[in-house]
DNA sequence: GCTTTACCACTCTTC
DNA sequence: GTGGTAAAGC
């Protein structure tokens, strides 16, 4: 990473005097006058608008070291908050790699494990207890799904995912329901009832000792100013705070950050702070052209208003990018200069063009998606690793077509994101064991396992059981042990005494005060499974589904394990707690010689050789949703940008002309995104205006009339596309589009023991004829390499390949 | 109280 | 294509 940035005239020289920095030259080693300028800046305040790719990863790491290594701060005294949990152990590593050890102390965590941290320590300040809930967004839909119930508040036509939204921005902007209810109108009945429900939602909560999700950030802001000493005592610890991607932070964050950063109110000096009694200095990192959460309430303001926000605050521009070539990032430069309202900023590199943008229209998801798996098998036999390519899509549903392509092809992927592990029924099922052995009160947890396994406890005995514990004012695990004073039947009195046993036996296993000390969570979580019978239920079931449900239980005791040998101290808590803040990135292994596949949101923050951006459609980038939101199209041209300035050396940009929504087939556009890159930066295999199917075969009737009118924005001055084509053309009639579907994902087959060996020629449903070169892989796995007539190589699947031996 | 079946609505992005 | 709910039957 040479410093080339003498040819950038927009530079302005740093002067480095300061005596302080003379024996750092190893920590600017290699950094260009902005970067070194972001890393021994002191002040209250500083903003490093750092672009796509500049490094800002390393100019936070330098500054921190520069800040201990200098004896400006001890690394107690720091607080980084990263977007992922991911990027924090990372940073952690890297500062600990400059420093030559670990800095213990150091808080670098993100936004809510930190806000988790902090309310366990202090949770019994405001009528918690330490071993709290954190509900996701499944708990709390199932909270507020209960209440719309009770409330009957469905008759006002509230559905869960309107009030759990709105309760969600509400928090995200410190609302909660007694603020919201003082400006309620409550003529409108409507507004009345959710009161209510929002009312009735945050009583649950407390009752549960949970916090839900938004709870966690804004919760922290409400102890610190209703408990000014404890606030002090965080204002007085943390003298250096620094916040990555703080183009993504809401309200809530940015007032955590504020009362973090306020001056402590006795102004006593601590040890080292440079910064007298004043308040923490602040360091915020972002890129208002990265801003791709406004949906969860980040407010760019926060950004863009910085200046203005802390006085005397310095802004380093940090242009210079060292991921990209030259085309991908004038590519980038062209999408988001069409999103006016920006302060104008261009990314450069001193590396060269590269490569051209190579683009691919697809006649369906599936042709799409067979295009990326051609692809990445060219790069890897140029020599590219696996988990140096990426594939992007705008929402998790267009997984499918590639996952079923992959398979077929032999690719080894990853889905990152999607359907989560820990939101399965089952996961969730024994999770609810555990917290409802670390958490008493959570009647969530506990009415979720009351009956799974089926105990015969029904609905008719939980509403019993709650009434009485109701009635004595006492928690619902002593009221089940008292279940023989409800008058219920035998069975279900045992069934519930039991339950309760088991729950106590566990609860005296995590017991801390326990001699030998709290039993690992492993321990705990196997005794709940071994003597509720829930495995053994799940293995005695018809459903062939339980067997694999049975499988990832074991799977779920073994991550028990593992994060036992992580964290020999580790806590159940603990446990809860990081299962519960596990980002989608987080299980990213990048020792794991796969391809990762996730949504552009996961993508942010991460780079690879070569990325592949699918589903490059209107309705999907933009997503259909995004029109009717105010800066919509905006965000989802930011979300675009991101997913190009990802790539360093490769880009792939498809899209199909039909995709399967719906469980039909529906027609797609192509994205308005798509004409705002320069033409001469790309190179279409099979543009939207060609009407040639890749194999060679009789062009397609794409001239049928269109399904929808496109209006283009802005431009509309005609074709951008390097064909011959006009612009936008539509897609084959739906018989045609039913067909090709049908032909690649109709097929689901076994051809178990098919038996073949270099030199046999096959016959493909979709590819034709070919020969077989060479066989690889065991058992299921085994692989065909066949080289088709007219579809070219391909690597097959045996066991699933649409093929037949000739 | 449990199980099966049929119909429904929804599907955008996430800590 | 899925997942969740409601009703009917055991």
């Amino acid at each position: 990473m040479s410093d080339t940035t003498e040819s950038n005239p927009r530079i302005t020289p740093v002067v480095v005097g300061d005596s302080r920095f003379d024996d750092d030259d190893e920590l600017l080693d290699g950094l260009n006058p902005e970067q070194r300028e972001a890393v021994v800046h002191r002040g209250p305040a500083l903003l490093i608008v750092a672009g796509a790719g500049s490094g800002k990863t390393r100019v936070l790491t330098h500054r921190i070291a520069s800040l201990i290594r200098n004896n400006e701060a001890w690394p107690s005294q720091i607080l980084a908050i990263t977007f992922t949990n991911k990027a924090a152990a990372e940073m952690r590593e890297r500062v600990g790699h400059l420093l030559g050890q670990v800095a213990e102390g150091m808080w670098i965590s993100t936004f809510h494990s930190a806000c988790v941290r902090i309310l366990r320590r202090e949770a019994e300040n405001f009528g918690f207890t330490k071993s709290f809930t954190i509900y996701d967004s499944q708990d709390s839909r199932a909270l507020v799904k209960r209440i719309i119930k009770d409330l009957q508040a469905d008759a006002f036509g509230f559905t869960v995912a309107q009030v759990t939204g709105k309760i969600s921005k509400l928090k995200n902007e410190l609302s909660d329901a007694d603020s919201y209810a003082r400006q309620a109108n409550f003529s409108d009945p409507q507004d009345a009832m959710f009161v209510e429900v929002f009312r009735a939602y945050s009583r649950a909560l407390r009752d549960a000792n949970a916090f839900d999700f938004d709870d966690l950030i804004s919760q922290t802001v409400f102890l610190f100013r209703a408990f000014p000493q404890v606030a002090e005592k965080y204002q007085r610890r943390f003298r250096h705070i620094l916040v990555d991607e703080y183009q993504d932070t809401n309200h809530a964050q940015y007032a955590l950050i504020r009362e973090l950063t306020r001056p402590p109110e006795s102004n006593e000096l601590s040890g080292l702070s440079s910064f007298g009694g004043g308040g923490a200095s602040l360091t915020v990192v972002g890129d208002s052209d990265q801003s791709i959460y406004a949906f969860r309430g980040a407010d760019i303001r926060n950004i863009v208003e910085f200046e203005r926000d802390f006085p005397g605050a310095r802004v380093v521009l940090l242009e210079q990018n060292y991921r990209s070539t030259q085309n991908i990032l004038s590519a980038a430069n062209a999408v988001i200069s069409n999103n006016f309202d920006r302060k104008d900023k261009k990314l450069w590199t001193a590396v060269g063009d590269g490569e051209k943008i190579v683009g691919f229209t697809g006649y369906s998801g599936h042709d799409e998606a067979q295009f990326v798996a051609d692809e990445i098998a060219k790069l890897r036999e140029g020599g590219m690793a696996y988990n140096q390519i990426a594939v992007f899509y705008r929402t998790n549903s267009q997984t499918r077509a590639l996952e079923e392509i992959f398979i077929r092809s032999a690719l080894p992927y990853r889905v990152l994101g999607g359907t989560k592990f820990y939101e399965r029924a089952e996961i969730k099922d024994a999770m609810a064991y555990l917290t409802s052995v670390a958490n008493p009160f959570d009647a969530l947890a506990l009415r979720r396992i009351l009956n799974t396994p089926k105990r015969g406890i029904g609905p008719a005995t939980e509403t019993q059981l709650a009434s009485f514990a109701e009635r004595e004012g006492i928690g619902y695990r002593d009221a089940m042990r008292r279940a023989s004073e409800l008058g219920l039947g035998p069975k279900v009195t045992a069934a519930i005494l039991q339950l309760a046993g088991l729950l106590d036996e566990a609860t005296a296993l995590a017991d801390p005060e326990r001699p030998g000390g709290e039993a690992p969570v492993s321990e705990v979580l196997a005794l709940l499974m071994e003597k509720s019978n829930y495995v053994t239920m799940l293995r005695a079931s018809r459903d062939p589904q339980d067997e694999a449900r049975a499988e990832n239980v074991e799977e779920l005791l073994a991550v028990t394990k593992e994060f036992n040998r992580n964290n020999p101290d580790g806590t159940l808590i603990d446990f809860l707690t990081e299962v519960s803040l596990v980002a989608a990135v987080d299980d990213l292994d990048d020792s794991s010689g796969t391809v990762s596949l996730m949504t552009l949101h996961t993508a942010k923050g991460l780079e690879y050789d070569a990325v592949f951006l699918t589903g490059v459609e209107e309705d999907l980038l933009p997503h259909r949703m995004s029109a009717s939101e105010p800066g919509g199209p905006a965000e989802e041209r930011r979300l675009f940008y991101v997913g190009i300035t990802r790539a360093r050396k490769r880009l792939f940009i498809s899209l199909a002309m039909t995709r399967a929504q719906f469980g039909e087939t529906a027609v797609a556009m192509p994205s308005r995104y798509l004409q705002e890159i320069p033409a001469e930066l790309m190179d279409w295999i099979q543009s939207p205006g060609m009407a040639t199917s890749r194999g060679g075969t009789e062009p397609r009737a794409l001239n049928a009339s269109r399904g929808r009118s496109y209006g283009g924005s802005g431009g509309g001055s005609g074709s951008r596309w390097n064909s011959d084509s006009t612009f936008g053309l539509p897609p084959a009639p739906p018989r045609q589009k039913t067909e090709w579907a049908n032909r690649v994902t109709g097929q689901v087959r076994d051809n178990g023991d098919l038996e073949l060996v270099p030199g046999d020629r096959i016959t493909h449903t979709d590819f034709g004829e070919g020969r077989v070169n060479q066989v690889t892989g065991e058992g299921s796995k085994r692989v065909a390499h066949v080289s088709f007539e007219s579809a070219g190589p391909k690597k097959l699947l045996i066991k699933i390949a649409p093929i037949e031996k000739l």
